[in-house]
DNA sequence: GACCTGAATTGGTTCAACCAGTTTAAATTG
DNA sequence: CAATTTAAACTGGTTGAACCAATTCAGGTC
């Protein structure tokens, strides 16, 4: 038990691990193959009935995987006419980050896509802490506080999986602190792909020299009210690890010559 | 044809208008009792078999609304067990503002969510501003200062919803110039607010009397590559609107008492 | 060539079983 | 009587075949 404790409540569920029912196994494939280019973008699925004769799963079952590509509008269904695959590059939403970010195409693609999204973090806990700051109650203040503390304590340990189970907690009580439905959900995409970085390359996570006092930093601007120097002090911050992470990335990069991965 | 030009490609699809298909009717009929807290968060939906039935649909074509409702993140569904309604407040992602602005329960929660929305909205556009001063290509900015332009020769017009479309196609261009799949899915999601906002609900497109002159200076700021400028008149602005509206929106509150509406 | 017409194609829905985890309650056992 | 085992019942997951309803497209008609 408490094998893999999840982080916050709310944790497990969809997609998660490898699809056990077979209408999810066929949607991850056919989203894959989507964001691979395999099913390029304006063409036409095969039919309904073909396609679930290829998978060997019968048309109601295949018609599920079709409805949970459609919702996250990387298809669009008409009667008649077929299922096309969407532009999803234009039309797609914040929901494709994380399954993007692990199917997705040319490794260079990715990248690009990790460090955009690694700037819109900043900016979303920047507002998180712009809101968290003129709503932020005492018990919130105390989880803040001793998130930080932990994570300063687990600083030492220079455990790549503990320092980023912890900067989880430290944003989810950030982010809880906030009380807005609108912040919880814009900032749930991206802790999707934290997750997933946690478990899957640890490597990736970077952590600046400074972290410890940086830490003390924000806490303290925080709770003197200060929520624009806190938004500064992590906009900087971050500007620093993401160049880190940039270089880190195009080694990687650099060494990973083909699309194969996985 | 052209009869209601979208604004940008990508427009209508899913749930636009009435959902013609019957799963779709029944998805949507059962995220909004859940908004509603009719189906309380934590409690378990009818079994499938019931579900239907009182649907009047046959159990595949349920199964197909259930999908779509998991997809979302509003219910958890596990086999042996039943179906559960999620903690969507805290587990859901953006692509449940729009739904749960026409849908949510309490005018006072709905108008919570909104003007966070706004602030959100804020912060995406001043992100994508500082991204696009960095890659906008030159058909960018001409994308851009055209549509400034077209705004600032409707603002005589005092027509909300001409002036919200041009609006939306303004963000859409300066979503655009920042080139960044990232931005634009953030966006996507805020722009289907706009859109329901602008087609069911104009009188709530406040405008600040200095509109025409905040576009030249944004427009201004952001040709000479200040984005920091250019995001701080955006934020500004916002400040100013966003303040209008929520006095109208208390002024609504209070004239219309129940939940009802629609 | 423009216009009907109807078959073929494609998604939408229905029905009726059966399979597979979970839960519950009865039966068994100590 | 309490703990355990067992089997029924409930719940979602999947199947297969058939029919309905838009859309497309090929033929035929004028």
């Amino acid at each position: 038990m408490a094998a893999a404790a999840n982080t916050e409540p709310g944790g497990p569920s969809a997609q998660g691990v490898a699809a056990t029912k077979r209408a999810d196994a066929v949607f991850e494939d056919l989203q894959a193959r989507i964001f691979r280019g395999e099913l390029p973008i304006g063409s036409r699925l095969p039919p309904e009935r073909e396609l679930a004769a290829e998978y060997d799963i019968t048309r109601n079952t295949l018609r599920e995987s079709i409805r949970a590509l459609e919702q996250e509008r990387l298809v669009t269904v008409r009667q008649g006419q077929g299922v096309t695959v969407a532009d999803f590059r234009r039309t797609g939403r914040l929901t494709l980050l994380a399954p993007f970010l692990e199917h997705g195409a040319s490794p260079a693609e990715r990248v690009q896509v990790l460090l955009d999204a690694l700037q819109a973090r900043s900016a979303v806990l920047q507002l998180a802490i712009s809101v968290a700051v003129e709503r932020a109650q005492p018990e919130d203040m105390v989880r803040l506080e001793a998130a930080g503390q932990a994570q300063k304590a687990a600083f030492r340990a220079h455990d790549p999986v503990v320092l980023g189970r912890g900067e989880l907690a430290w944003m989810n009580a950030l982010i809880d602190a906030a009380h807005s439905m609108t912040v919880r959900w814009i900032a749930n995409s991206f802790l999707e792909v934290f997750e997933a970085i946690i478990t899957r390359m640890p490597s990736l996570w970077v952590l600046d020299a400074g972290y410890a006092d940086w830490i003390d930093d924000v806490l303290e601007a925080f709770q003197k009210g200060d929520g624009a120097r806190a938004a500064e002090l992590l906009d900087e911050y971050f500007k620093r690890t993401d160049a880190s992470l940039r270089l880190l990335l195009s080694q990687i990069l650099a060494s990973e010559p083909g699309d194969t991965d996985e």
